[in-house]
DNA sequence: CACTTGACCTGTCCGC
DNA sequence: TGCGGACAGGTCAAGT
C-alpha cells in the first residue's frame, strides 16, 4: 500500500502519540513480521523509550532510547494502528477505521504495549517487516544504503535525476523510476501519476527521452508527491488518516484506478495496459507511446 | 552487467 | 454456492 506519501503521514501522525512513550511490552503473533530474536528485542525494546519517528524512502524509523531503531517497512498491505487507553486511535492504513471494532484482528501481526496504549502491525498479505537495528549502524543497514535519493529533498537536482535515470538506459522509463536505487519513495500510483503530469508514454524507453523530457518528470514526480503529502496519502481501502477518518479515495488521481474514465486534460479514456508486471494507467493520447518496442 | 520475470502471502472479486 | 484464476499500492532472487 504505502508509498513515500502514506508513509510519510504515517510517520507525522505516530509522532505525535509514540514520542516519549515507554514500550513495556511486545508480543510476536507472526515470527516473519518481527524480523529480531526475542533476546534483543527483550535487551533493547522492552523499557525503553520512543525518542523520535522518521522516514527514509518508504521505511519508517522509529528511534529508541536504547540506542536502538526499528525500521518498519509497511510493503503492500502493512499498517500501523495506535489506540490509547482513553480510546483515542491513529489508524494508518486501515482498511475503514469504522470496521475495525477491536483490535487485535485477523491481520494483526504484532502488538506494542505502550505506557499510554497499544501500536497494531497488521498486515495482510505478511511482506512487512519489523527490524531492530543500532541507531549509529542505520546508514550502513543494507536496504538503506542501496536507496536512491531522497526526491523531496534539496539534493534531488535535474542533473542527479538524469544521471540516474540514464544508468538504465535500455529499460522502459516506468521502472526505471519505481527502482528504489534510482530514486527513493515512488510507488505505482505516484510513478502513473507522475507520467501523466510530464506527458510520457510508461513505455517509453529512457534512450529515446529527452533531458527535458526527464525534467519535466522530475518536476512531475516532486508535484505529485507533494499533493500526495498534502492529500494525507492516497487513501484505499487500507489507508486511514490521522483522525483515524476514511478520507477521500485516491481523489487526487488523473489515472490510476481511473480506465475507462475520461482523462481530465484531453477527454479521451484512460486506458490499463501492464508493463513489467504492474498495472499500469495511462492516457494514450496525452501519452504518445514510442514508436518502436 | 542490464534487464525481466516470478516468488513471497493472503484476501477479494469476477466469471463460469 | 463453489471453484478457479486474476489481481492487489513492494521488493528480492532468480533467470535470460
Amino acid at each position: 500500500m504505502p508509498e513515500l506519501p502514506e508513509v510519510e503521514t504515517v510517520k507525522r501522525g505516530l509522532s505525535n502519540y509514540l514520542v516519549g512513550q515507554r514500550i513495556l511490552k511486545l508480543d510476536v503473533l507472526r515470527k516473519k513480521s518481527f524480523q529480531s530474536d526475542k533476546s534483543s528485542a527483550n535487551a533493547f525494546l522492552i523499557g525503553a523509550k520512543v525518542t523520535s519517528v522518521s522516514r527514509r524512502a518508504k521505511l519508517l524509523l522509529i528511534e529508541l532510547s536504547s540506542n536502538y531503531t526499528m525500521a518498519i517497512h509497511l510493503k503492500m498491505t502493512g499498517q500501523l494502528v495506535y489506540r490509547s487507553e482513553k480510546g483515542d486511535r491513529f489508524g494508518a492504513g486501515h482498511p475503514n477505521d469504522s470496521l475495525i471494532s477491536s483490535l487485535p484482528d485477523t491481520t494483526t501481526r504484532v502488538i506494542f504495549t505502550l505506557d499510554k496504549g497499544k501500536l497494531f502491525f497488521n498486515d495482510q498479505r505478511v511482506f512487512g517487516w519489523i527490524k531492530l537495528i543500532p541507531t549509529p549502524e542505520i546508514e550502513n543497514f543494507e536496504f538503506i544504503k542501496k536507496l536512491g535519493p531522497e526526491p523531496l529533498e534539496k539534493a534531488f537536482t535535474n542533473e542527479v535525476f538524469i544521471k540516474q535515470v540514464r544508468r538504465r538506459n535500455k529499460s522502459q522509463i516506468k521502472p526505471v523510476i519505481l527502482d528504489q536505487t534510482v530514486l527513493a519513495g515512488v510507488g505505482n500510483i505516484y510513478a502513473d501519476e507522475a507520467l501523466w503530469t510530464a506527458k510520457i508514454h510508461p513505455q517509453t524507453r529512457v534512450y529515446q527521452l529527452s533531458d527535458s523530457q526527464l525534467v519535466k518528470l522530475r518536476k512531475a514526480i516532486v508535484e505529485v508527491l507533494n499533493i500526495g503529502i498534502e492529500a494525507g496519502g492516497s487513501t484505499d481501502k487500507n489507508y486511514v488518516d490521522a483522525q483515524g477518518k476514511k478520507g477521500s479515495y485516491l481523489k487526487f488521481a488523473k489515472v490510476f484506478r481511473r480506465e475507462d474514465e475520461s482523462c481530465h486534460r484531453c477527454g479521451q479514456k484512460i486506458r490499463k495496459i501492464k508493463v513489467a508486471g504492474r498495472g499500469t494507467h495511462f492516457c494514450a493520447t496525452c501519452q504518445k507511446p514510442p514508436k518502436d518496442t
